[in-house]
DNA sequence: ATGGCCATCATGGATGGA
């Protein structure tokens, strides 16, 4: 089976794209982020024309995270990881035998700036709410675009990229302490000497960044134990980015062995 | 040396993104 994140980077405006690539890339779930709309605004006839079932959490302009399965979807949670928060970036299913969390992380702007301030937060309230609310023992897949470059050598350029927004020691610290608790980086456990363009999954709008291979990897899936010895592969959809009008990032697409349509 | 693009909201240009 195919578990696909995907910051589309505004829903609405990838309408052009997104019914060609569900029907080739067919995932069995999908976590998108930032929909950048309302919930009432959210193209839900364009999943439920292919069977999917949806829960998302909207927001008006900014962030916005949804899920998509082709399976039922039971215990939704939204507004993880902090109660009350305003901000649409976490949302939490359970669906085809898996806990699926997805999250698009804070991006923080500059290291120093309030909205860094705001992220080493957000990622603290993170990194408690799945120690309380997931275990390792069970299938679990935390998932999304994290704005965090695991190493430096997950940058296109690691001199220029060290200790900037998403590569510093502070924001790294969360996402080891992920690691620690009991998930693994999927894409780094298969790959463990991938680097360079064809393992970013995102690259900037400016200055040519894609064909100039000015990515980092910033999307990812942590998984546990019991989904990693089922993962055959992590695909990076670098034809979606080659697309007209495509989002800054790439689909990224974690393939399990077993309990699902393309399972091998 | 600096910024270089894109989306939103709104209808100009600020804000956010990474």
């Amino acid at each position: 089976m195919r578990i696909v994140t995907f910051n589309v980077n505004s829903i609405r405006a990838r309408m052009h794209l997104l019914p060609a690539w569900l029907d080739r890339a067919r995932p069995d779930v999908l976590c998108l982020q930032e929909l950048k709309c309302e919930a009432a605004d959210f193209p839900m006839e364009l999943f439920a024309q292919r069977g999917y079932h949806v829960a998302l959490q909207g927001q008006k302009t900014y962030n916005g995270v949804a899920v998509a399965s082709l399976t039922p979807l039971d215990d939704v949670r939204t507004g993880l990881p902090l109660a009350g928060d305003a901000e649409a970036r976490g949302i939490a299913v359970r669906t085809a035998g898996l806990h699926i969390v997805n999250l698009y992380v804070v991006n923080g702007k500059a290291v120093g700036d309030p909205k860094y301030d705001h992220k080493l937060r957000w990622l603290d309230a993170l990194v408690d709410w799945v120690a309380r609310s997931c275990t390792p023992e069970e299938a679990l897949v935390v998932c999304g675009d994290f704005n965090i470059a695991p190493t430096d050598d997950d940058t296109w350029d690691p001199a220029a990229w060290h200790g900037e927004v998403l590569c510093s020691e502070a924001e790294r610290a969360p996402f080891r302490r992920l690691l620690d608790w009991g998930l693994h980086d999927a894409f780094r456990a298969l790959y463990p000497t991938a680097f360079g363009r064809y393992a970013h999954t995102w690259w900037d709008y400016r200055g040519a960044g894609f064909p100039r291979g000015h990515g980092l990897r910033i999307d990812h899936h942590l998984v546990s134990a019991s989904v990693l010895a089922r993962a055959a592969a992590v695909e990076i959809d670098r034809d979606m980015r080659k697309s007209d009008k495509a989002s800054d990032h790439a689909p990224v697409t974690l393939v399990l062995r077993g309990e699902g349509a393309a399972g091998g």
